[in-house]
RNA sequence: GGGCGGGUAGCUCAGCGGUAGAGCGCUGGCCUUACAAGCCGGAUGUCGCAGGUUCAAACCCUGUCCCGCCCA
């Protein structure tokens, strides 16, 4: 390097850390160098990992839970990638019926206008142009976040080639007999207007209700009966009202009929022992199968009409009689009232139930009876179940096994047809006669009488085939020969029935092979005390104000429009304490410390509660390795990168060769924590090693080595070690933080083997380190001694500059010759200019304080001088804490040792540990004792 | 009603059979030429409760109480 390049690339990394200014560097970097491109090439021998990446909603904006998703996946990615896989991920966007159609409806009610104001077609095109427009958010906010899809592929669910595989998938499941049209009770949004899946039903339990009562009047008597409802507008679809066969209070009412009140109808009085629990209420059911599932099923039982009497908007229809026309909510009180009116009314009390409501409209779901598209699950669950429970598609965690056992075990046939615009088009076409014809287009021979069904498939169809019709399917392409089955789903768990076991069951019907090895689940993320984030409680937190930084008041802007400021704020900061203490507003994490954050949360949390002192934390461990790598640069100056290898360098000294053993065992622990998607253990392992081993440490012990002018072979060893031990860690850390990683990584001495850019790889193997596990229990003893000796020095309180006087005193030959060898750093790190390594029959030095470190090698005293530095009383009082610890340790082991169950049953290793323990916790008390009784030598 | 999690330091969470851990917070001392976004120390827990198994239990078993989620 010439003086001008030094100088600049010194200037250059002696700013403070700003993640902003690094982060926007390298993204373009990557995708100008290929990084994120998957080869189909059927030459290309590398092993494929893929990963199809859950398409987020064309509608959605980047939230937490995408950040999670995106940061998780994309760990995975990188590291497989960097582990020399021909790495697919494979990313899109999902069409999201209901979610865009209700989006762009809102648009078009802004204008003053409905959907059916400007036709099908027109409302269509509206969407496209919705898309075009602002569908791409997502994506730019998931480069901002670092993932590295292979963008090329982006695939969307509504284009064309997806259209293809949608179409063919319908026909040959039509034409297997397993899609079949039926008229049945199905849930119905009257706001959405459509029907819904079973899945798409969310239930609020706890809702406060009321049961009302009222009476039937026996047909030609003039007894009653009475009924409880929640609902009381149905009863204007009563046919029936049943009681059980063996309650005795009506026993005499068996097959009598009662009056309807409004209608012109009598109903029966039958029994039915699976509807009605006589304990119940008066033990008398209304009974109103078309819109109630337990009513729909005894009235299959017992032959019952059934009444439909809403309209599809959520109106009563001509069957309601009087009130017919009037809106749900509107009818109930009506009914209510003329029930009272008519005497029939028999009180009312609160009541605590569960409320059926739309996933997307938050609207309450009526059940109701109507003709849709269904299809046949049961063949293709169990074969899903099989899969897993043959081991081909693997669970983790693994306790959701059962969870998705349930769900198969119980599965009922999937209501598939939506009565909305925006989505696939149903491939059949109906006849003047109601015949209906399915095909992959509208067969020749049909004339225009035929038309088209009008719904559209549920948007989950689409994605259930998204494993195989993103790479090509039907057509056997060369990706789809190479990718399918993926290796790996990863998701949160809230969509294991609606997409991934779903995708389980069309993979394998259609590909005959399961669509990918692994189902990874991560949890949701919550707010800091673990409510659910949502609008409402304005606890939501955008990942990108976490990364750019932002003010609290610009947040509860956004979280909370229109709310009073104050108000919002004190919302917000309820749910995040930790950053209520943070001033007003969040500085710029960075994606970085943002995704290290999230990857440090195992993914098997059910609720990941979001901590932002906690990315705080983060951001600090990010311009550790800033600074790090600072320090580091500057002692590698005129460092021949020639001398790098690849793999680990030959080290002599103690501290490279602790430090290359720590690393092994450092990379063995961060590759299984990633084989096992225990990405925190990966994530938590390197933070670990980095700031504790390789800054607090090794940093510290090789400072005079790496500045010693006169050079000498341990230096250049030492500076081989240490370029080593950096640029393997940077390659360690980059697959959770990409972007300080890449920015540091090409500023650092590295082998002439790698790559333009470090993600590349490779990854870090064993072979980067050295196994030595002498040196790692050496380096422990090194530690105890030398913190040891801090301890007494901070607890006396004395001046971090001051000199003391230092005796280390061990029997053991071994150990003595280990600090010796040692005794420079050991120096340095306790401030003793002249350290002494004795025997323990020494002479003492009068005023010197003991402190005894267990070791493998036994028992080690440090004696540190502190005669004019401390006073009697200090160090009483520093004697006694030390034995009240001992005293505690020595019960312990004590009792175990006169245990004869521990000495008879124990395994023969452990007894030796504790009773070296207590042999070691002996000696240090009577060292201590010693200390105490001389404590007068240090006057007062 | 059935199922699944969780209850460990003030907070967010690891640990899941052999002497209780991390980060943040708290606290004492230090502006030691990489980093005060830092360094060297320290304090803090009847590991929800009650039984049981075991030489040994935060960890396994049983019961129980809270909290959350899913299914019906």
């Amino acid at each position: 390097m010439n003086d001008a390049k030094k100088e600049a690339a010194k200037t250059d990394l002696d700013r403070p850390y700003d993640p902003r200014e690094v982060e926007e560097r390298w993204y373009a970097f990557w995708e100008k160098e290929g990084v994120f491109e998957a080869s189909d090439d059927p030459a290309d021998t590398r092993e494929p990992y893929v990963i199809p990446m859950p398409p987020p909603n064309v509608t959605g904006s980047l939230h937490m839970g995408h950040a999670l998703m995106t940061t998780l996946e994309d760990v995975l990615i990188r590291w497989e990638r960097m582990r020399g896989k021909n790495a697919l991920w494979l990313p899109g966007i999902d069409h999201a019926g209901i979610a865009t159609q209700i989006v762009v409806e809102r648009q078009l009610a802004r204008e003053g206008k409905t959907r059916h104001d400007i036709g099908r077609e027109a409302f269509v095109e509206r969407v496209w142009k919705w898309k075009a427009e602002s569908g791409g958010t997502i994506t730019k906010q998931q480069r901002v976040l670092g993932a590295s899809p292979d963008w090329r592929r982006t695939k969307f669910t509504m284009d064309p080639d997806l259209c293809v595989a949608v179409t063919e998938a319908f026909v040959r499941l039509y034409e297997a007999g397993l899609i079949y049209r039926a008229t049945r009770l199905i849930n119905w949004c009257p706001e959405c207007q459509t029907a819904l899946s079973d899945l798409e039903v969310e239930n609020e339990e706890g809702a406060n209700g009321e049961l009302f009562q009222f009476a039937y009047k026996v047909d030609g008597s003039d007894e009653e009966i009475v009924v409880a409802t929640t609902r009381p507008e149905t009863m204007l679809g009563d046919t029936a009202v049943a009681v059980h066969p063996d309650d005795e209070r009506y026993k005499h009412l068996h097959g009598k009929m009662l009056v309807h009140p409004f209608v012109d109808r009598k109903i029966p009085i039958i029994t039915d022992a699976i509807l009605v629990d006589p304990k119940f209420g008066t033990g008398a059911v209304k009974v109103t199968p078309a819109h109630d599932f337990n009513d729909f099923a005894t009235g299959k039982r017992h032959g019952l009409q059934e009444i439909n009497i809403l309209n599809l908007d959520g109106t009563l229809n001509e069957q309601a009689g009087p009130f017919a026309g009037m809106d749900r909510k509107k009818a109930r009180s009506a009914v209510k009232k003329a029930l009272e009116e008519k005497g029939l009314a028999r009180g009312s009390k609160p009541h605590v139930l569960t409320l059926p409501r739309c996933q997307r409209s938050g609207g309450v779901v009526e059940p109701m009876i109507s003709t849709q598209w269904f299809c046949n699950m049961k063949e293709m669950a169990a074969e899903a179940l099989k899969a897993v429970h043959e081991g081909r598609t693997k669970i983790v965690p693994e306790e959701w096994v059962k969870t998705y056992d349930h769900f198969l075990t119980n599965i009922q046939d999937w209501c598939i047809s939506r009565q909305l615009w925006w989505g696939h088009p149903i491939p059949a076409w109906h006849g003047p006669n109601g015949e209906i014809r399915v095909a992959r287009t509208k067969p020749a021979d049909l004339g225009p009488e035929w038309v088209q069904d009008p719904d559209v498939l549920d948007t989950w169809f689409s994605s259930a085939l998204w494993p195989f019709s993103t790479l090509g399917w039907p057509n056997e392409t060369p990706a789809l020969k190479k990718f399918y089955p993926a290796s790996d789903l990863e998701t949160g768990y809230d969509i294991l029935f609606f997409w991934v076991a779903r995708m389980m069951m069309f993979g394998l019907y259609f590909m005959k092979e399961v669509p990918f090895r692994r189902i990874l689940l991560h949890g949701m993320v919550v707010d800091e005390t673990g409510d659910k984030m949502s609008k409402v409680k304005g606890n939501v937190i955008d990942p990108l104000d976490l990364i750019y930084g932002t003010t609290f008041t610009e947040m509860v802007k956004k979280t909370l429009p229109g709310a009073p400021e104050q108000e919002a704020l004190a919302k917000f900061k309820k749910a995040y304490p930790s950053a209520a203490a943070m001033g007003n507003g969040f500085p710029a994490f960075g994606a970085d410390a943002l995704r290290f954050t999230l990857a440090t949360y195992p993914p098997s949390n059910k609720r990941i509660a979001l901590a932002p002192k906690r990315i705080e934390g983060y951001r600090h461990f990010a311009n550790k390795i800033w600074n790090a790598t600072r320090l580091a640069l500057s002692q590698l100056e005129g460092f021949d990168a020639k001398v790098l290898t690849g793999s680990a360098p030959e080290a002599k000294a103690w501290f490279n060769r602790w430090i290359l053993a720590q690393l092994r065992k450092t990379i063995a622990v961060a590759n299984e924590g990633l084989a096992e998607f225990r990405i925190d253990e990966a994530a938590n392992e390197s933070y670990r090693f980095f700031w504790y081993d390789f800054c607090d440490w090794y940093l510290e012990i090789t400072k005079p080595i790496l500045r010693d002018e006169s050079g000498g072979e341990q230096k250049e060893e030492t500076r081989a070690v240490l370029a080593h031990v950096l640029e393997t860690s940077l390659r360690l850390i980059h697959p959770l933080m990409p972007f300080i990683t890449e920015e540091l990584w090409q500023r650092v001495p590295r082998p002439a083997s790698r790559r333009s850019s470090i993600a590349f790889g490779p990854y870090p193997q064993e072979s980067d380190g050295i196994e030595d596990e002498a040196a790692l229990a050496d380096m422990e003893t090194f530690k105890a001694v030398v913190s040891a000796a801090r301890t007494i020095r901070s607890e006396h309180e004395i001046d971090p500059k001051a000199d003391v006087a230092l005796s280390i005193r061990t029997d053991d030959a071994s150990a003595r010759a280990l600090l010796e060898e040692r005794l420079s750093s050991i120096a340095l790190l306790v401030k003793s200019k002249s350290p002494v390594i004795e025997g323990t029959s020494a002479p003492r030095t009068a005023g010197t304080t003991t402190s005894v470190v267990p070791s493998a090698r036994g028992p080690i005293e440090v004696h540190v001088g502190l005669k004019g530095l401390v006073t009697k009383a200090k160090e009483l009082q520093r004697i006694d804490r030390e034995m009240k610890r001992i005293d505690k340790d020595l019960a312990a082991v004590e009792k175990k040792m006169s245990s004869k169950g521990f000495l008879e049953r124990a395994p023969k290793e452990v007894v030796e540990e504790t009773n070296a323990m207590k042999q070691q916790l002996l000696e240090a008390k009577k060292r201590l004792e010693e200390a105490r009784r001389l404590a007068d030598e240090l006057g007062d």
